[in-house]
DNA sequence: AAGCGCGTCCTACACGTGTAGTATAATGTC
DNA sequence: GACATTATACTACACGTGTAGGACGCGCTT
């Protein structure tokens, strides 16, 4: 179930409306990704088969996402979680909250988000 | 400079220590990941020839980490924070902290984060 | 000195991924 | 209905990764 960079990229298009037709994804991901019409195709068969995407070839546009983005955005941070910090979220927490800037607006929301927590 | 879930395998092993010979790694990764001898060989002077692996046969126990858990890990997290959240650190911190099983004591130590980057 | 165990080096092979050419089918246009 | 455009399908190929076999050399043991 990993997902590449490209991939990535191809969800990131799928994700950007309700579904396509090939012309309109390999549109978008030229311009973001220089691909060929036929790149663009063949990924999306190949993710097809993983189920990244689903393909209904009876209306003018086949191409949707199989799966939704905060499911993957799930599943990245599950895998970062587990792998690089085995579980330790507090930890992982602590990492980015020290190297990011954070406005007073999210450390706000932040600390109410932990203050919900503590029930 | 993408580090994959076998070489992360490889460099946990080495993270234990601080150099090794490769009769040891390989006992340690044959328990851990089943490998044969020569499978762990193959990793090391391959991530040797991409900078993750030091290799100096001068000694006794060639074998040592080219870069730091820490630096790996910084890597792993600014890989998610782009490729998923395009920066938003918000965001990302929220939903971890959403889904995570944080203990009073380090909701303790993160609040008193937001404190400390509040200056 | 012959053998054993370990490390080293080379080689290999299957599968996945990145990338696209070519050929054919379908569809819209005049 | 012939032509142009777009979509589909198949094929290909290089490079990376996962995994190991075989062969050779060196040092220790008996």
């Amino acid at each position: 179930m990993r997902i590449t960079d490209a991939e990535w990229a191809v969800m990131e298009a799928l994700w950007g409306g309700e579904s396509f037709a090939l012309g309109e994804l390999a549109e978008r991901l030229r311009g973001t990704n220089g691909w060929n019409k036929n790149t663009v195709y063949t990924y999306l068969t190949r993710m097809a088969a993983k189920g990244l995407v689903k393909i209904d070839r009876s209306g003018p546009r086949p191409y949707s996402a199989a799966v939704s983005r905060s499911d993957c955005a799930r599943e990245e941070r599950s895998e970062l979680l587990n792998r690089v910090y085995k579980g330790a979220a507090g930890e992982l927490i602590a990492a980015f909250l020290k190297e990011s800037h954070i406005s007073r607006a999210e450390a706000e929301r932040l600390r109410r988000l932990l203050d919900e927590m503590e029930v």
